[in-house]
RNA sequence: GGAGGGGUGGCUGAGUGGUCGAAAGCGACGGUCUUGAAAACCGUUAGACCUUCACGGGUCUCGUGAGUUCGAAUCUCACCCCCUCCGCCA
């Protein structure tokens, strides 16, 4: 079941899961093997006798009958038995190249890339934006609760130049656009590893029709292809989704309760790549290279951060989180995140690639955030705001806001 | 929301308790024939897992799960999905 080298990988999470690996040392996974067999061959010896009973004398088969029935109750006993040995929900096992480490305190800063704007007072995106009332909470609360708002006027234009922005970054590189569903069946969402590890409490949950509500636009697109099998020519098989993403917000009480920066709904356009085993960590890097293009085309300060195994998410076998500057804060705060969950998720969702050899085997799940339009609206009024309170409008996307240059003059 | 029909191998489709993992046809693959091709003919043709050096053997899978039975594609229950009609609706 589990090897020596995945318990160490497991080990490196850290404290987290000291319970989890305890009680995984109970359970060897043999004693689960052993059962199997047993029952295999108890199924063996019904099956051939239940063939010859039709042909036999009346007498006989009502002895033999007799002596196939407390086999038939064993298996069953043995079936319940084997139904009670709870699986363990392991995450996913660290990459070697993820740093050790606990908790966030122990990411690795890769690189910082790009000016920091020199502003005497910076104002926060709330300041810049209340004159013209772009960004409307109050309403959001009267009508949505807290952490709710509406975009409005040249703020909601942008999210859309945004995104044309992205597109014409993003879709010659291989990515198909597809606007998913927001709402997934629990299986999927189990099968992509969110209703583990505390997650389960981040997600919004219809009841009545048995459907989640997506955290990310990733919990929509990786079981798309849910039991299929690629051929190699197929992948890599690269999406550019856009979809509303929902989360509770559960346990966040208290950080970052003013504004847009954290709520319940916001937009995103995600990255995601089903790809061979083999061109994984490629695959990886090119995704982190996107993100950084974005970023460099919109002239935003960010710094690269290597997430340490601790502060890995639950499916996740490596991440990079893109954390761009916000001068009213003085602070990197992250804007992207980008994971490959290795074959963590195609195992649960059945997506394998059938080799030329013919053996087929599961193919790896990448994602990455092109743009999490809340936050890097943020980042773009903060960074390009002007000392009378305008803010100028990032080249790149003028094209797409009809020349438009700033905003609040 | 109301009424009805249906989910079987790559596809079509037969199969209502017992050598059925499953007829037949199509398709695909291999062969014979042919200068080559077509046609015709012959043959092969589900997957996952366990076991074996290997030949092979075994278990599971007929939408999913549970149940009845010595034995389930077939009977019972629950659920999921698809289709048709009506209603509602962007």
């Amino acid at each position: 079941m589990i090897d020596q080298a995945q318990l160490e990988g497991l080990h490196r999470r850290g404290r987290k899961f000291r319970g989890l690996l305890l009680k995984l040392k109970d359970q060897t996974g043999r004693t689960n093997k052993v059962l199997r067999q047993e029952l295999e061959l108890l199924q063996a010896q019904i099956n051939a006798a239940s063939k010859l009973i039709p042909a036999m004398p009346a007498d006989e088969k009502k002895k033999t009958i007799a002596r196939l029935k407390p086999i038939s109750d064993q298996i069953a006993t043995l079936k319940a038995q084997l139904a009670n040995q709870d699986e363990i929900k392991l995450p996913n096992i660290p990459q070697p190249d993820v740093p050790d480490g606990e908790d966030e305190s122990a990411n690795i800063v890769e690189r910082e890339v790009g000016k920091k704007p020199k502003l005497k007072n910076p104002k926060d995106y709330l300041a810049l934006t209340e004159p013209s009332a772009l960004v409307d909470l109050k309403r959001g609360a009267k009508v949505s609760g807290s952490r709710f708002g509406y975009l409005t006027g040249v703020l909601a234009q942008m999210q859309f130049a945004l995104i044309q922005y992205a597109q014409s970054v993003i879709l010659n590189k291989g990515f198909t656009m597809v606007v998913p569903p927001v709402m997934v069946t629990e299986d999927n969402m189990a099968a992509m590893g969110y209703l583990a590890g505390g997650g389960e409490n981040d997600v919004y949950h219809l009841e009545k029709d048995k459907l989640y509500l997506v955290g990310t636009a990733e919990q929509s697109i990786g079981p798309m292809h849910r039991d299929e099998v690629f051929t190699e020519a197929e992948l890599p098989k690269r999406y550019l989704a856009f979809s509303s993403c929902f989360r509770r917000e559960a346990g966040s009480y208290g950080q970052d309760t003013k504004g847009i920066f954290r709520v319940h709904q916001f937009d995103k356009l995600e990255m995601f790549s089903f790809t061979l085993p083999e061109a994984s960590d490629h695959e990886h890097e090119l995704l982190l290279r996107i993100q950084e293009e974005l970023m460099q085309g919109l002239k935003l300060p960010y710094r690269v951060v290597k997430l340490c195994a601790g502060d890995l998410g639950w499916p996740s076998a490596r991440t990079w989180d893109i954390e761009t500057w916000l001068p009213s804060q003085g602070a990197y705060r992250e804007t992207h995140s980008t994971s490959t969950t290795t074959d963590y998720q195609s195992r649960a969702l059945n997506i394998k690639v059938k080799r030329s050899s013919g053996e087929k085997e599961h193919v790896h799940l990448l994602n990455g955030t092109a743009f999490a339009i809340g936050r890097t609206l943020i980042a773009i009024l903060e960074n390009y705001q002007q000392s009378d309170g305008t803010v100028t409008i990032p080249p790149v996307l003028q094209p797409f806001l009809n020349g438009l240059a700033a905003i609040g003059r």
